[in-house]
DNA sequence: GCCTTATATTATCATCCGATAACATGAGGA
DNA sequence: TCCTCATGTTATCGGATGATAATATAAGGC
């Protein structure tokens, strides 16, 4: 009995993301994966080099989704209007969070990965995360400039923004347990989203906030 | 050549909350833990049950340490001057930022078991966050009461907080590659506590600002 | 100074993992 | 029609892991 699919390298790409989100590089197992897929273990070997490219072909993938995501948002380089490069980096966040909840494999391997230094790692920030970095920190400083934004740093406020918009999704599990609520739902979704623009921009939605340092 | 210590235990623990902070539940060997204080493997079953019961203890313990950092902040609880309730909570909010640098390994922790339901992941939820996310809930219902803090929900208020205050730390690997700054340092965690404070309470430091809705 | 008991050390087992080899099968071209 | 080659399937290997049994050794009570 012999199954033929012509599809298989994406089916096992979305498994490897699911099973690498929730139980990280060495959690997971190839066996498990190819089986989400009703696959058998060795088709990983052969449609991909090893375990370290599958997860890096699917990494791939995933920052692929993001970009295209991110892609049309044109936040203005020139020097502008405060209020209109406000309202473009509040666009910018809610398409991250609203990314962030249908992808949580993306935050959930970033967060695997960055707990130690390893090969892996480097690879993913060279590659993915330090073009994301210093947009976010460009952004950041212009906003400040314009007086617009809490006062930190723009390299502390990369943080802030990733790490309050990412974990109730990385940490979905525990969010339903604690909160009782479905932290994937859209409008507990949408609502998140407003809450971390009005916490990030108070002057945003109404006037605004001028911070005096 | 046979070696005794009486703090083997102790330096069991220790090992062992670097090692899963590092590598997660299934990436950390009990090899290696035991390794790591010039131990032998089948030690960690004598002085512990097991894997799990290794972990749980190593768990227990770093949250005690937390609550004994928390545990004279005495946040108000009746109905008090917004002002002093506001820099309590910020009092709450540094100290919580200078234990997730000083022990990046109970958020590390958190995070690595989150990402999929498992009955260690309940029992964490249960034993230790859940009387966290119901005193930042009261706290931050009060603060929106008195009008100050951003227009989010409780719930949500703490993934934002807890987020953003650990995220620096649980990937201190991956901001040491991205900024070239040591996050632990001293001086980088007080100003990104500093920053956080300024982004939740643009009140505080200064004249307060009232949110609309 | 012996004896008991706690703990350290060594040896070993069953299981699981990633990788690879060996084999099977089917589709497409000549 | 047959041959070739890409891919599915099965079998297996060496290595690592958690647990446990077996043994060794030191400390403390008497």
């Amino acid at each position: 009995m012999r199954r033929t699919r012509d599809d298989i390298r994406e089916q096992l790409l979305g498994a490897a993301l699911v099973e690498f989100g929730a139980k990280g590089f060495d959690g997971a197992s190839t066996r498990s994966i190819a089986q989400r897929v009703n696959a058998h273990q060795p088709q990983i070997n052969y449609h991909f080099a090893s375990k370290e490219a599958l997860w890096a072909a699917a990494v791939d993938h995933l920052f692929a989704l993001l970009g295209d995501e991110l892609a049309d948002l044109a936040l203005p380089g020139g020097p502008e209007d405060p209020a209109r490069l406000a309202s473009a980096f509040a666009e910018a966040v809610r398409r991250f969070v609203r990314f962030a909840a249908a992808h949580p494999e993306l935050n959930q391997i970033m967060v695997h990965e960055a707990t130690e230094d390893s090969d892996r790692l480097r690879w993913m920030v060279d590659r993915h995360v330090r073009p994301m970095y210093e947009a976010i920190r460009a952004v950041w400083q212009r906003l400040r400039a314009a007086g617009i934004g809490a006062p930190i740093e723009p390299a502390m406020a990369h943080y802030v923004i990733v790490g309050a918009a990412s974990l109730p999704f990385v940490n979905a599990p525990e969010a339903r347990l604690l909160t009782g609520a479905e932290p994937t739902d859209r409008a507990w979704v949408e609502s998140y989203a407003d809450g971390l623009v009005a916490t990030l921009l108070p002057g945003a939605s109404g006037r605004p906030v001028r911070f005096s340092s």
